[in-house]
DNA sequence: CTGAAAGCGCTTACAG
DNA sequence: CTGAAAGCGCTTACAG
């Protein structure tokens, strides 16, 4: 006997399955007396209502499905418990899972969450579209891109952040440092519109600030095994202050330089997007741009809450869309120019 | 019209729900133009079986809920990483919460997920027993701990990592530097009988080792302002060398050292419990007692699996409890005593 | 104020 | 081989 049914409870109780529901729900009057009778008997058996049988009724699960590409990247770590954790408070149960960055993994996981009936869904895609997500968003739930947006479904609402302020604020600091000459390394940008933009908003304001002849961009992939020609090239075209668009590849350029020696802030000053827990803890502390993921969580989940509550309320996607700043937060990773 | 149902097949088709039903599970025999219409219809209409309601007759929901204390945790979230992705495989939906180490949280969410009938529970228990954890554990549902114990709740099956092998290749290691006064700092043990228990066995190693009079024991919560007390007491006392067995509090270490202008592997020789991604991204990297995460993420879902397969082998949980060994990992975090 | 009945979406004996 | 009926655990009009 693992789960007690409200059968049981009435049973116990000595009185209709459709009263002890109606006491259990405040629906309908009924005398102190039976509903002190139920709660007694609820309590002594321990029952729990079966949201599963609940939601058959109310067409209403309060189960919401998240998806995101890594929970293991620290930046997606925050993002899922921020936006758990908000579900959480106004009573909705997630399922997380998590795409690997491929899309029939997030295929499968669109899937299986569908058929658990959930009431919508909180998505950080990866990158392109996919029969699922299309799938997904042709039914009428709820659905919230939130991080990454992708192309062709731009019906979705977004939550994400806006790379200008906090790159704005980067590219003046390194100025101030003393340099003329900026590198830029946008990590894997075919697969992310997010990244593009990064790397075209970083193009302009370096354009603007230093002159399209100072400013160089490695647009390719930076793993592991190209990651020492990338800094050999910036390098060797006298490039000293270096941006990462993707905090991944600044991890992968960290090691490397751990391993040959050089000193950031030193032999290199280095700005990095997202604010993760180990950029405080390095030595010295990494310069970032954060996306203050908190906030766009917190965001996310409200957004897909009040798509919840209305869900028609007839507003366009745009108008529902929101960005969050990101911030420049200055740290010892930027030095000054020799 | 977000969710279609069998009915709608049904009508779609132009013959019987059941039939239907017998055609998508492969029930009984049905002819095969029938089933071909079935699949047509179902194909057109992008049905997918409510599983609630399929669970609602079979008792089974394939749904398991997974607690962990705090995903942002780069331990933890490796570890649901690793059981969410074995679980799925296997067919199951993982609703994760986390637990923010407060035992209302984590009774909070052991309430929900019961009320949405799991087929059990993975449970990585913060500190102490709870009423929910013990209703939960009460039920008949295949419920297993991993990585830390609780006390008084010893009939629950546990995979968690046996300190011992690791604790004692890095005293060795350590010993083999040259150092003979050792030092321990054991995180929040009032907390955690996992933590207990690595003090314990340092304590029995180390004595034995290098004699009772040579090592030291901070068991204190190692928060940021006592920080620096504990390093210096450790200090006066001649200790260079340390072991930490809460990698949280190790990381607190490496920034105030960062901050002190001390550098690891020279002012102090350390390692940690944990093989965290940070410390592998260190410079000097960080020599570790690894508790191989990812094989205690899988052997705990298999053995959930084991225990949804067969409940009632009558195995008694201590003999489905496993181990899985720590091993040491030596990096540049360890140097030459002076 | 309380109980019997219908129905949510499915599956599975039970007739035909 | 196919359909009508009952039932999983709940809620909610509908009678009383």
């Amino acid at each position: 006997m693992a789960y007690v049914t409200i059968r049981d409870v009435a049973k116990h109780a000595g009185i209709s399955v459709s009263t002890v529901s109606r006491a259990l729900n405040g629906n309908g009057r009924i005398s102190k007396e039976t509903k002190a009778t139920v709660e007694r008997a609820v309590a002594e058996l321990n029952y729990i209502p079966d949201s599963r049988a609940q939601a058959m009724r109310s067409s209403k699960t309060r189960t919401v499905g998240l998806l995101v590409p890594d929970i293991r990247n620290g930046y997606f770590a925050e993002l899922a418990y921020s936006i758990q954790d908000a579900l959480f408070d106004a009573g909705y149960c997630t399922f997380i899972g998590t795409s690997s960055e491929s899309a029939s993994r997030q295929d499968a996981f669109i899937m299986s969450i569908l058929a658990q009936h959930i009431d919508g869904a909180i998505i950080v895609p990866q990158g392109e579209s996919s029969d699922a997500l299309k799938l997904l968003v042709e039914r009428e739930l709820p659905v919230v891109f939130v991080d990454r947006r992708v192309d062709g479904l731009d019906d979705v609402p977004l939550v994400d952040s806006d790379p200008l302020p906090g790159m704005r604020a980067a590219l003046e600091d390194l100025r101030a440092h003393g340099f003329t000459k900026i590198g830029y390394v946008s990590g894997p940008v075919h697969t992310s519109p997010t990244l593009r933009e990064r790397e075209s908003v970083f193009r302009a304001l370096a354009c603007e600030m230093v002159g399209e002849e100072h400013v160089f961009v490695e647009s390719t992939s930076f793993d592991q095994a190209s990651c020492g020609s990338v800094l050999k090239r910036m390098s060797d075209a006298g490039v000293r202050a270096l941006i990462f668009g993707y905090s991944q590849d600044m991890l992968r350029a960290m090691s490397l330089m751990g391993s040959m020696g050089l000193r950031m802030g030193e032999d290199f000053s280095m700005v990095s997007f997202d604010d993760l827990e180990l950029f405080r803890l390095a030595s010295p502390q990494v310069s970032v741009i954060s996306q203050q993921v908190r906030q766009i969580g917190c965001r996310g989940a409200r957004l897909f809450l009040d798509m919840v509550g209305e869900p028609e309320r007839g507003m366009r996607a745009q108008s529902r869309s929101q960005r969050v700043e990101t911030i420049y937060v200055p740290r010892g990773s930027v030095g000054d120019a020799r």
